[in-house]
DNA sequence: ATAAACCATACTTAATTGGTATACATTGTT
DNA sequence: AACAATGTATACCAATTAAGTATGGTTTAT
């Protein structure tokens, strides 16, 4: 039950990319010395990133990378989707093969954990990086 | 954010003595034939949930598991944590040393996967294995 | 006494995650 | 036009974690 350490990173990156709000891109140096973020590492996380459309990147010298959409308009599901593909706390529920035994289709723990799953998501949705910039995130 | 394949096995074996709810105990090999789970992986796995009270054991000739409470005073997350350990969403949730850098104590990312986590568990708490043999869990 | 069960520990293998390397494409500057 | 500074793409390697297996032991009904 775990978010995988590059889901992490990419939190933390598209929140300081908000929170720095340039007009220039930032250098993928930079932000990788910020954030403490192996380079190549970033750079393959960044990808992910740009082909979800949450951030822009700029090629060649002086590009870089920015933000691509408002930060209220960023979930935290959005990003770690973008990094690790759709949410499924267990195999059985994107592949009825692994419903342990095929019994009655979808077994009693298959529903409960759907259950998990759906308020989850759910959660993960409902926080912006605009609510976790202006504190809004209260537990 | 997944629940192991070793979780899973978990649920639906306590699930299993649940709904036998018998007065003699399942002999391990029987169970794991039932539920297609490896015989010497099963030992494991009932060891670990014997030392957290939700099984009993029974050894020697004859011996087997049965369920060790009612199941309305099982959850999910009983057997998930007895299985994982603790439910950390995020290692710097449970180490700081891991919050990236160490910025303000706690950083914002922190708070708001602090607070989905909290959200999480208390949902995992809030499903007994009676409401799953109920089938009281909807979605 | 014996056989059928579970217990404990350690080991091995497989899968996933995290990180690196190489070669390439784009673009601003000189 | 050449160059250097950037990002891109793909493939590879390493570390960690999860899954499964093996060996030898203990308990207990018969």
């Amino acid at each position: 039950m775990r978010i995988t350490q590059e889901g992490d990173y990419a939190l933390r990156v598209v929140l300081y990319l908000c929170k720095e709000n340039m007009n220039e891109p930032k250098k993928s140096k930079i932000i990788s010395e910020h954030e403490k973020i192996p380079l190549r590492f970033l750079l393959k996380l960044f990808r992910k990133l740009n082909k979800a459309g949450i951030i822009k990147s700029f090629r060649g010298a002086e590009g870089g990378y920015s933000i691509a959409k408002s930060p209220d308009k960023i979930t935290l599901k959005d990003i770690i989707e973008a990094i690790d593909g759709p949410i499924f706390i267990n195999r059985c529920i994107y592949d009825a093969d692994f419903c342990n035994l095929n019994r009655t289709n979808t077994c009693d723990i298959h529903h409960a954990l759907l259950k998990i799953q759906k308020r989850l998501v759910e959660d993960l949705e409902n926080i912006t990086i605009d609510n976790v910039i202006k504190g809004e995130v209260q537990f």
